[in-house]
RNA sequence: GCGGAUGUGGCGAAAUGGCAGACGCAGGGGACUUAAAAUCCCCUGGCCGAAAGGCCGUGCGGGUUCGAUCCCCGCCAUCCGCACCA
């Protein structure tokens, strides 16, 4: 394919220039003056004023997910999200709309980091010249994007508001009462941290004779005697604070890497082994910023509810978020007044409980473990420490655990269990501790047979159980052949034998289901769990948890409760190439050392400058190299962690509304306009619908940030939003995932497998306005789909085939010669100037037919829009090019509306056709801005059909096509359809017992 | 193992209770051309048939319905998450 199909070369980027000069689409705030000669003022009768939100159109924020701006440059996956929003928000300006659609660059991240760690280059370098690749590969595909509006994570003027939002978590807490982010100060403490003077000025002070000092001396004196007096209670009450902080700090167990002398983000550990480098991982604890996002839990799971996401997305966070009703139950260790607490699902279980298992890093063991068991304990301690995550998962099939020698009290019984310790029990769910019921729970099943521990059943499962065991022929149960000799030689029914069977399983099962190769997970009803006070025998399992557990309560002995698979956020890095903490440590009387926060006068804090950007030998963060900058004058010492990359991502969309605003995160004005409702609906506009919605409107990106990153926005903007901060509680309305695009070979697009496509090679050969149509072409957005380069070369003929719709023959020759002439140095505008469109094109109404075709495309097109089903809305442009080629009249008016529903799509090309269509015409007002035109409406009038094409079928075969008057009554359809003359060998001898009439649709005729 | 999604021609796909395969790619035939490219026109799910036409066909097996790619039940396969979460 050597010829060019039209001048896409000439034409795409006059028209990008023509967009940027004349800043097209910048999208306006409330309060914004609009420029007299601007397209949105003039379509909205707002040129040379600067409106209020009440007078701006209704908003539409239609938002990408940013980019990590990485050295290797876009690849084709990156564009095909960034295209259907580009679309979209074309429509929706063409609709009336006020469109927000901004990009920017979530640019701190590990790559530039390490490249520095190599060579000594700052990463800023690296990241801007990674940004300015990223902008102009972007930037030449035509989207529309306010990039007034662009913004960078690593700009300090944007960092300083993360770090600022930072200090918004760090002075809040969660209360539990109102459910809600509060202000530090509404903290209310524990009686045994009352102060003991409330007051300073309710000091009362004797003066000495002779004493002259002035009253603020008094005052000034009261106020040391109070803090002398309040000093210590001063300083428990700071660290109960700072114990209830949404931002904290905490000793957890971490992803260590000795190789690398780092910690690691999860998502840095690949099958317990580091991303980069494949070197192991072990968990250590270590002393780590913590985000208290467990306490939005239920909000988090709940407010999904009020969101248009999809149901996998959804579900994949609410599995992460993982909710589970359950009880906490005290269990006493014998000879000890030590308790463990254990989290379960199942206390309707807890008569079967038979033993204890504790994660080996429970806090407990140093008090319960026997002198005898203590070396074996300490033993299995290091055996499991040591086990990277890979090995812990590697070695998962076999289970290990070792006795502590303890006992413990079964809380409803008094019966002596042991205690274990194994490394199936997770440190980091529930309590840490476990009551096994190895008759109910696949994992203490597993684990009581390896080590022979008593399993006793305390569930009765139905006898459908029973026979399903039976059926997986098991050693040890009844045969096949005990079975079939019951029908046969005992004479009994099917369902007797098979009740008979069931009942010899049953009383296996109750005597000695040790025997038995898997547990009963499932509910049934209790047995076997009574005691002097209390019997759930009998109860189903739901009933059972109830009752239990309610009795659990009155005696003190356990509580209902909700426990989450989610975890704080651990929210510290030990890296230099991200946001340092605005955070200082310093010590008190004591000794003991505390953290401030510094005040917001200090924002952006900048991290220093380094010449090794590696940590420190003994395993400090990077930071801790600039001893300049570590040490305050006052002694205090700088937090040396940074923020991981997920800070930045948490909020720009909120930044995007107002990113020049240098005395707040975004103003009130502009977030209420852009993520609110307080844009009212413009009676004028052609299609303002669907409504605006809270919060941005369409947010696009891939799968793999389902769930850190939007539940990490989500949680920051609930903390906002507690705050008073934003107005929504949710910030992405509706959100869509775009499916992976996979290379020509149907594999995941890499480097090693040689398969990536460059969307520069496509651009060159085929322009962007091709390669745009193809990405939505190719599939729905949300499905996975190979690249087919042939498949470019498809949508890229249909792109010429528009072209010559338009533009005359001779002149397109006489515009290639000249071009061969000038071989490409000549001025581009004159050589479209020779290009003129064809003599077809005439100022006449259209017929009929051509406005059925036109009313049927916008039709198609417009709902297709709405439903973001892109594919389908360019096969009906196809249906109507092919259709529009053979006029020999081309009404004016039908290829200008045309160009309207391709303008979104193919935004140069119709742009250029555009602006020669309007020159046929000398208007005197100039050419009118595509961009801002408004959107076709379709008319159903001339849709309509005077005859209607009707399957008839016999018997629900189709068996003729009938034509028939569209008013066509039942009757008349009926008699038709009986008349249909290929239906007669079908209908000929045999009565027609039914006819089925679907009006407009079909007839059947139903015979004997 | 658990959760979610998907399964339709040679390929990307469309139709979501009513003519299965729109549109595009690939393939075949033709027109134009000295020739090629480009463009334009026609054909193109399988089987039987000279044709007219018929039969079969949306992963597999059942069901609901006058009628099922579409709704329900049970399987199978593929992809994507999560995974000792008590």
């Amino acid at each position: 394919m050597s010829r060019r199909q039209y001048p896409f070369h000439l034409i795409e980027p006059k028209w990008q220039q023509r967009w940027e000069a004349e800043q097209t689409f910048r999208a306006w705030n409330p309060g914004d003056s609009v420029p007299a000669s601007h397209p949105f003022g003039v379509r909205h009768e707002l040129a040379g004023k600067a409106p209020a939100a009440s007078e701006l159109p209704p908003k539409f924020y239609i938002l990408d997910m940013f980019p990590y701006p990485s050295g290797a440059g876009l690849h084709v996956g990156h564009p095909e999200g960034y295209t259907a929003t580009d679309i979209l928000a074309r429509y929706r300006r063409a609709c009336g709309f006020n469109v927000l659609h901004p990009m920017g660059w979530d640019s701190f991240g590990l790559p530039a980091e390490q490249y520095a760690v190599k060579t000594g280059q700052h990463p800023r370098k690296t990241t801007e010249a990674n940004i300015a690749n990223f902008t102009r590969q972007i930037r030449s595909l035509g989207f529309s994007y306010d990039w007034t509006r662009e913004l960078a994570t690593t700009d300090p003027d944007y960092f300083k508001w993360t770090q600022w939002i930072f200090l918004q978590l760090y002075n809040s807490w969660f209360n539990p009462a109102t459910n809600k982010a509060e202000p530090i100060e509404t903290l209310t403490y524990p009686p045994e941290l009352k102060l003991v003077i409330e007051d300073w000025r309710s000091i009362t002070l004797q003066r000495n004779p002779g004493d002259n000092s002035s009253p603020e001396d008094d005052d000034e004196f009261r106020k040391a005697a109070q803090k002398a007096m309040n000093e210590e209670v001063e300083q428990s009450r700071r660290a109960y604070r700072d114990s209830k902080r949404l931002a904290y700090v905490s000793e957890a167990p971490v992803n260590w890497c000795p190789e690398l002398g780092t910690v690691l983000a999860n998502e840095e550990v690949i099958d317990g082994k580091s991303e980069v480098g494949g070197f192991p991982v072990i968990r250590k604890p270590m002393k780590q910023w913590m985000l208290r996002i467990t306490a939005f839990a239920e909000r988090l799971l709940a407010d999904l509810d009020t969101i248009e996401w999809s149901d996998s997305l959804k579900e994949m966070q609410r599995n992460w978020i993982g909710r589970s009703e359950g009880a906490l139950v005290d269990f006493q260790v014998q000879g000890s007044t030590s308790k463990i607490t254990v989290f379960t699902t199942r206390p309707d279980t807890l008569f079967g409980a038979t033993y204890m298992v504790l994660s080996p890093e429970h806090s407990l063991l140093k008090e319960i473990v026997t002198p005898e068991q203590a070396a074996a304990v300490k033993q299995y301690q290091e055996f499991a420490a040591g086990k990277s995550d890979l090995e812990r998962t590697e070695l998962s099939k076999e289970k290990t655990g070792v006795w502590t020698g303890a006992y413990a009290l079964n809380p409803v019984n008094g019966e002596q269990i042991p205690i274990w310790i194994a490394d199936y029990v997770l440190a980091s769910y529930g309590t840490g501790a476990i009551m096994a019921v190895p008759a109910h729970d696949e994992r203490d099943f597993e684990f009581a047979k390896k080590f022979d521990l008593q399993i006793r059943p305390v569930v009765l499962p139905s006898a459908d159980w029973f026979l399903e065991l039976h059926s997986e022929s098991q050693k040890h149960l009844p045969k096949q052949r005990d079975w079939e000799r019951m029908i046969e030689k005992e004479g009994l029914g099917l369902f007797q034998a098979m009740d008979k069977l069931a009942g010899q399983i049953e009383a296996m099962y109750r005597e000695k289901c040790h025997v038995f190769h898997k547990p009963f997970v499932g509910e049934g009803s209790a047995i076997e769990s009574a005691n002097g006070e209390i019997s759930i025998n009998g109860l189903p399992t739901q009933e059972a948890k109830a009752k239990i557990t309610a009795w659990l309560e009155s005696k003190g002995l356990g509580k209902k409760t909700v426990n989450f698979k989610l975890r704080d956020w651990l929210f510290s890095r030990q890296r230099y190439w991200g946001e340092p903490f605005p955070i200082v440590w310093k010590r008190d009387d004591a000794g003991n050392l505390y953290h401030e926060a510094l005040p917001e006068s200090a924002l952006p804090l900048l991290p220093p400058a380094l010449d090794d950007y590696k940590p420190t030998a003994d395993g400090q963060p990077p930071l801790a190299r600039a001893k300049d900058w570590l040490t305050l004058s006052d002694g205090s010492i700088r937090e040396t962690n940074t923020m991981p990359q997920w800070a930045g991502s948490c909020w720009y969309y909120l930044r995007y509304a107002d990113n020049k605003n240098a005395a707040a995160f975004v103003s009130p004005e502009a977030e209420g306009y852009w993520m609110g409702t307080a844009s009212s609906p413009d009676p004028k506009s052609q299609t303002p619908s669907p409504k605006p919605t809270p919060g941005v409107d369409l947010y696009v990106g891939g799968t793999e940030h389902a769930v850190l990153h939007l539940l990490y926005a989500r949680f920051w903007h609930k903390v906002l939003f507690d705050l008073g901060h934003v107005s929504t509680a949710e910030p992405f309305f509706k959100l869509v995932n775009q499916g992976l695009i996979l290379g020509e070979d149907g594999q995941k697009m890499s480097k090693s497998r040689g398969n990536v496509v460059n969307p520069d090679d496509v651009l060159k050969e085929f322009g962007a306005d091709a390669f745009r149509l193809y990405e939505m072409f190719m599939g729905p957005l949300q499905d996975v789909k190979p690249w087919n380069t042939r498949g470019v070369e498809g949508v890229y003929r249909f792109l010429g085939r528009v072209w010559r719709l338009f533009v005359d023959e001779k002149a397109e020759t006489d515009y290639e010669q000249a071009e061969t002439v000038t071989s490409g140095t000549g001025s581009a505008n004159a050589l479209l100037g020779i290009i003129k469109l064809s003599a077809a094109i005439k100022d006449e109404p259209g017929t009929p037919a051509q406005l059925k075709a036109l009313h049927a495309c916008i039709k198609k097109v417009t709902e297709d829009l709405d439903a973001l089903r892109f594919n389908t809305a360019i096969s009906t442009m196809m249906i109507f090019v092919n259709e529009a080629m053979a006029w020999p009249v081309k009404p004016w008016a039908v290829l200008r509306d045309f160009l309207l529903l391709l303008a979104p799509f193919a935004p140069h090309l119709a742009e250029e056709l555009w602006e020669k269509l309007h020159a046929l015409r000398a208007d005197p007002a100039g050419i009118p801005s595509l961009s801002y035109a408004a959107w076709p409406k379709f008319d159903p009038a001339l849709l309509v059909e005077d005859t209607l094409e009707i399957p008839v079928q016999v018997n629900g075969k189709l068996r003729d096509v009938i034509r028939v008057p569209a008013g066509a009554t039942n009757a008349e359809l009926e008699e038709a359809a009986k008349a249909a003359e290929k239906a007669q060998p079908f209908l000929a001898g045999k009565t027609v017992k039914k006819v089925i009439v679907v009006p407009k649709k079909l007839v059947n005729l139903i015979v004997a």
